[in-house]
DNA sequence: TGTACATCAGTGAACGCGCGTTCACTGATGTAC
DNA sequence: TGTACATCAGTGAACGCGCGTTCACTGATGTAC
């Protein structure tokens, strides 16, 4: 039963992007091995044929799941760095966002349970926010400290955004208050302005 | 071996204090039972002479931890708005706070971990958190709904910036980046200043 | 190019372990007379 | 106030279950000649 090259590159993909997805959607802790390999379409024997622990899959999911928004993010190339600021944001802070944490922030949906792995899984995150950040300053205004920290600060203010609507639930008014807030902030009506 | 109503009223404390404690430390799935109960100097089998389920345990250790952040917010009722803010600010952002999840913020601790939890856990965040945006907006100058939006937005800015510094570990230049940078926020460096 | 053999991706059963939960039991507390 | 009995907080062993991980095995792929 042994499979090419290629067959076995593709797998690993297939492994990692469920893994990225399952991950976002139920927590580390709420997927087991055995899910994530059968959402790829394998047996969860094979497992470590790809990956020597649950936490190194962890660690390449994450920075999977970080690869794919960047690259999202950067498929806009075209339009101008206030444009793909107010997709962002506009994304970031949807209900469709909301709704699909699997799809979504990696930040958002897992920060506060990878702060309990560190390690491999820390630096992962430390590289994915880095390269995040770098892309939002330059679409602010250019790769300065003032333009990172105003990065920054709108990443913090989405994601503590998601995390509280997330947390207390879909059918409380703080949801609606939480977002509508965060949108009224001046730096970030800002970036929300036409034109 | 039965205990006097007080001893058992006083066990009860005890383990909701420890669950408090370990849930914010280690994460919902990173505690058992039976290390709240040790923690509690009692053994496990007990357990269900005070909880239902793991899960009610959570629901009401959550609005312990609530409580207690709201009774350390309100026992400063002497000292100013401003001040009472400024040291919320402080606290919030400090070293000591990322570093000691387990007495700090339920928001920025356990976040993301209680939008996989739904249900009662859902409904004592909405409650927490709206009465934690209660004071900070009176603090702030009022119960109008543009001071309850400057709280969710303060509220919002502080658990993504420590969620983010958590999650990148604490070796990272991220860390001191994104707090100097959420610090340097116009609302919240006018809520730092002194006077 | 063809043949013989080593490699190794994937299978499925099995492992030990810790988890949430249950249970029979103990004996001090609370209650009814 | 004292006595007899019911209650029930806490103990410690046991339960079933799912988890991460290991392993013997299969057979197609890759490689060496």
């Amino acid at each position: 039963m042994r499979k090419s090259k290629e067959q076995t590159a593709e797998s690993r993909r297939r492994i990692l992007q469920e893994a990225a997805r399952l991950y976002r959607e139920k927590g580390f802790d709420g997927v087991g091995v055995a899910e994530i390999m059968d959402a790829a379409g394998l047996t969860h024997g094979g497992f470590y044929r790809h990956f020597s622990s649950k936490e190194a899959l962890i660690a390449e999911a994450m920075a999977q799941a970080f690869a794919d928004r960047l690259s999202a993010l950067k498929a806009r190339d075209d339009v101008a760095g206030t444009e793909l600021l107010r997709g962002f944001v506009e994304g970031y802070l949807s209900e469709r966002h909301l709704r699909a944490p699997e799809k979504g922030c990696p930040v958002a949906a897992l920060g506060s349970e990878a702060a309990h792995l560190g390690g491999d899984v820390a630096h992962v995150f430390e590289t994915g926010i880095d390269r995040v950040i770098d892309v939002l300053a330059q679409a602010i205004g250019g790769d300065t400290p003032a333009h990172r920290a105003q990065a920054l600060r709108l990443l913090a203010a989405l994601a503590g955004a998601v995390v509280i609507s997330r947390a207390v639930g879909d059918r409380s008014d703080l949801r609606a208050e939480v977002l509508a807030a965060v949108r009224q902030d001046d730096e970030i009506a800002h970036l929300l302005k036409p034109g």
